[in-house]
DNA sequence: ATTAGCACTCGACGATGATGAGTGCTAACG
DNA sequence: CGTTAGCACTCATCATCGTCGAGTGCTAAT
């Protein structure tokens, strides 16, 4: 059996009208609500078809249908194909706020959670590029260092460091050029033990601060395993009854606070790299927890090579027309954010 | 009426029971429960005369009594003279770790959220002594500076600074002693206009960086307004039926997530300044969405003279015994922290 | 190929009644 | 006089049952 013209029409008719009432819709309001002229008889062949070809689904004898999860997927990429729907509304809102990238990340995962009504996640961008790019140590007062590590893509990081007695200024002098002649430009994987126990050796008695420094090196650099994620709106699963029973929304109020759940997700979204927008339906999700919800998700580029993830979950009949055009202008606000910043 | 002895033990009976099973309590229940024999008959007559005096009420007419906010302020009254209760395998836990403050503090909610059951929150240590300590500028690469604010307390914060052409050793030097020497040790309400516009001055072409570092300062030292807070075992509050029904649920895990609300309660442990624990039980709580559940706050102090807050948020009917246990633990580890950090 | 018609299915809903936990009151008891 | 047994009464809960209606599949007519 074939998918034909009319088949899709009905198709489309019905994922459409289920996403807007959360029921399973029935023949009769399939025939008034297409202008195909169809008596609800008609209809009812057709989406016996339809089922037997795994589009619908009933979820008992005399119910309506349902749209199955592969339902969604045909309706999803018919979707994104048609039309590149634009959102201009959001585009100024983020860069109202020159604040701190974390202030603006919280701030896109709450506009995206307020404009769809459904729970949001924002990560931090995390940088692939991990070299050095500048240090410094500073005397902060008799029994106290400050060092200060920066690395490509502007993360810095500070290190209080105590010492047993105060060091002049001619030794700190010789430990910041000690420390940048050599350390500067390395990644991570650059700096072995042969060149930390050469520059132990190099600073002679300061050798245990040069140590320090290099433990907050390593810090500031694996800083991404534990990465910022930024959530919203995860109260508003409570909006869709499908999700709203407590087991469900237990287990997904769980998976948003403990955020490394959600971390399978970006893996799983910067695996392929590439740069399209990304959906899953139903149990193509890669959390276990969310096999009834739908994922959006998509990568954004931070300028310097940091990547961050943003993305959307609702229940399976969200309105996907809508999220993705959401996402796509969260997105398209961050990709240009960075070169806006540098102006 | 007066609250005589054997009141007092069908009362205190009465609540516990209801802590546990969360069931309203009938009187053949309490004659068992008690080791006083009276028959169930006496325990109405009782009961009767405790609900005219306000401490236990029925959610309706032939059902049992559950306690009152009043009961729930005497139970707890009566429990924290009692007993010092301690929760010893709590005490190292909290240790182990030499983690960033932040990681600590995430720590201490999640163990709080794990021993108890409830939901938890545990803020950021916030300094009344705003005043800086250390202030420095580095020259990153030729067309950027790096501003590094070190406030009371060791509250770090770095900016980056865009500047038109390079600036020499000498310059910097020179903006590093002007800053260092005017600024230092001051407190937010002590930089004033006046002030400003002098270093602008003495700046000279270098007035819009001064600017800047300023602006940073000002953002450092008001960073407390919009402070961190972490929370634990949101999702805890599914396990008490009486509170994840759709509504409250969403009212509450709302209320986690949009963590200004939680600030309420801040305020009003702040306030009074004390040291002690405070117990918030229904309508006592200054947060409207958590009139039905009960609140147990303290104060931590992590020298230095700055001050954060942890608190767990339960059912009215939660095991106030081992709360009160944990959260003084929780508070006396984090009380200890600083001085044990400095070693 | 389409449609009208019809018998059938099945969940939702409301009424009904039984059950049982719990109460208040009264009268008897030690 | 405090305590208790007993009894009538209340009321939430739960299972049962019939009704209703939405929706289906099938068949026969168009």
């Amino acid at each position: 059996m074939e998918l034909d013209e009319r088949k899709t029409v009905i198709l489309k008719a019905i994922i459409k009208n289920y996403l807007e009432t959360g029921e399973p819709v029935g023949s009769r309001t399939i025939s008034k609500y297409t202008d195909l002229n169809l008596s609800s008889a008609t209809i009812r062949n057709e989406m016996a078809d339809l089922e037997e070809l795994g589009f619908i689904v009933q979820p008992h004898t005399s119910a309506g249908r349902i749209p199955s999860d592969k339902g969604y997927r045909f309706y999803v990429d018919s979707m994104m194909q048609e039309h590149e729907k634009e959102v201009e509304q959001l585009k100024d809102v983020l860069l109202e706020r020159e604040e701190k990238l974390d202030h603006m990340l919280k701030q896109a995962a709450k506009l995206m959670a307020v404009n769809t009504n459904y729970a949001t996640m924002v990560t931090a961008p995390r940088n692939s590029r991990n070299t050095i790019k500048f240090l410094q140590l500073s005397r902060m007062d008799d029994a106290h260092i400050l060092a200060v590590i920066v690395i490509e893509g502007n993360v810095i990081k500070n290190t209080v460091i105590d010492v047993e007695e105060a060091l002049n200024d001619e030794t700190m002098l010789k430990l910041n050029i000690l420390l940048n002649t050599h350390l500067n430009g390395l990644s991570a994987e650059e700096i072995n033990l042969g060149l930390i126990s050469s520059l132990k050796q190099q600073a002679g008695m300061y050798g245990p601060i040069i140590a320090e420094v290099i433990d907050a090196v390593a810090e500031t650099i694996k800083e991404d395993e534990d990465l910022e994620i930024y959530t919203s709106g995860t109260n508003n699963i409570f909006k869709y009854p499908e999700l709203s029973d407590n087991q469900k929304a237990s287990d997904l109020i769980n998976a948003f606070e403990e955020k490394q759940l959600l971390t399978q997700l970006i893996d799983d979204t910067n695996e392929e790299g590439s740069d399209e927008i990304k959906v899953y339906i139903g149990e193509e999700s890669p959390i276990q927890t969310m096999k009834d919800c739908s994922i959006v998700t998509a990568n954004y580029e931070f300028g310097d090579g940091m990547r961050g993830m943003i993305g959307i979950i609702g229940p399976k009949r969200m309105d996907y027309d809508k999220v993705v055009g959401t996402i796509k202008t969260i997105k398209s606000q961050l990709d240009t954010m960075y070169r806006k910043d540098e102006k």
